[in-house]
DNA sequence: CGACACGTTGATTACGCTCAAAGATCGTGG
DNA sequence: CCACGATCTTTGAGCGTAATCAACGTGTCG
């Protein structure tokens, strides 16, 4: 991990969080907090992308969720981190002391209401997940998988191999790629290699992740 | 559901929610509020139990939480409501217009914090749920959900049937029931009738949870 | 160009689902 | 208080989806 010198650090984030914390470099795979580790910092993403894990006694693997450009991640409600952060990709992240900044202290309210936007949607995007895990066939995980990726990054390119996506899906990597097969061969996702898709239907996956 | 006078409202409850909201009572069975409405009130339960559910238009249904005494609910990131709230036992609710209580306004700091806790631990919740959907097997589930139940309510005895614990799990109504039979003769828990347990066994079942 | 990680496809197995029926449990009213 | 009915729960038999085990492609980078 490289840590950037701060004079070098722009203006380029949007408020509120400029200047409150430091840079941080972290290559792929590195880890930016490990599971039990203490829980008394934030993260945003600056550049590139982070996952967070949590790994069984027997090497059972679950992907929490995936974090993008300007998202909040490694926020606990406990004193420890119960999943783990690692880069997806090298990224640039911003770490800062979250302190008396939280929501219930008299502090800066624009950086509360930024946490409490931040806390609010990924309690959503939880919840959005934990339907998709609890109720749906392998071939709409996968189907509604791409589909939310592609609103969040305004493009069809998959930052995480088919062993991340599996273990967001709850799923195995071959059961993964059987699904992206079949949604292809139906006509529903074209792909350009292994990583770059463009969605044909993306109504019909609308429909499967639905009410 | 039935509006009770504010005249008689004790103050039994805990800061700093007294006085804030309307109390009301739902009947078993009964919408606290249903999917796709609006949402701008923000509910505490008092007595009984809640749960929230979305249903899919094929008729899948997932539990995305339960809710007890002192508990939050009906917290959403947008404008709506995507699960809907119904009272799982006879209930009594405190019912309020958060407005510019919530974070990231100048307003009363306790209640910031009392929805900020909650909001989290929420959150907290959430992603057992995931771990729990992701990447256990059904008994495991069955094991770990009757654990986390007797750790929040201190007692033994489930205020919902096994097809509340089927769609809260991902599971079927038989499966559920079989997992608990495979339990019962493990001896990991001991069963009195069909709701009322006693675990044998708590410390495999947090091994179960774990990391 | 070669080596290695990553991804796809095939064959077989197993876990949980579906369909079916019997057994508990609970509320209600005689 | 007991009998009845309705609902909920348990158990059984067979099936289907996704997991496992295994081999073959493909893409990537020194």
């Amino acid at each position: 991990m490289t840590l950037l010198d701060p004079a070098l650090q722009t203006l380029a984030h949007p408020e509120p969080f400029e200047g409150l914390g430091v840079r941080m470099v972290f290559a792929r795979g590195e880890d930016i907090y490990t599971q039990d580790e203490k829980a008394d910092l934030l993260y945003r993403v600056i550049s590139g992308a982070v996952r967070t894990t949590r790994i069984m006694s027997d090497g059972r693997r679950q992907i929490g969720d995936f974090y993008f450009g300007d998202d909040m991640f490694g926020l606990e409600c406990g004193q420890t981190h119960r999943f783990a952060a690692e880069a997806l990709t090298t990224c640039e992240v911003l770490v800062f002391k979250p302190g008396a900044a939280l929501p219930g202290h008299t502090g800066d309210t624009r950086i509360q209401a930024a946490l409490w936007e931040a806390t609010t949607q990924e309690l959503e995007r939880s919840r959005e997940h934990l339907m998709l895990l609890g109720r749906h066939t392998a071939l709409e995980r996968v189907g509604v998988f791409l589909l939310s990726l592609s609103r969040r990054m305004g493009h069809g390119e998959l930052a995480m191999g088919r062993q991340d996506m599996a273990d967001y899906l709850g799923l195995t990597i071959e059961t993964v790629s059987r699904m992206l097969s079949q949604l292809q061969a139906e006509g529903m996702v074209e792909f350009f290699g292994a990583r770059r898709y463009r969605l044909l239907r993306p109504e019909r996956l609308r429909a499967w992740a639905d009410a």
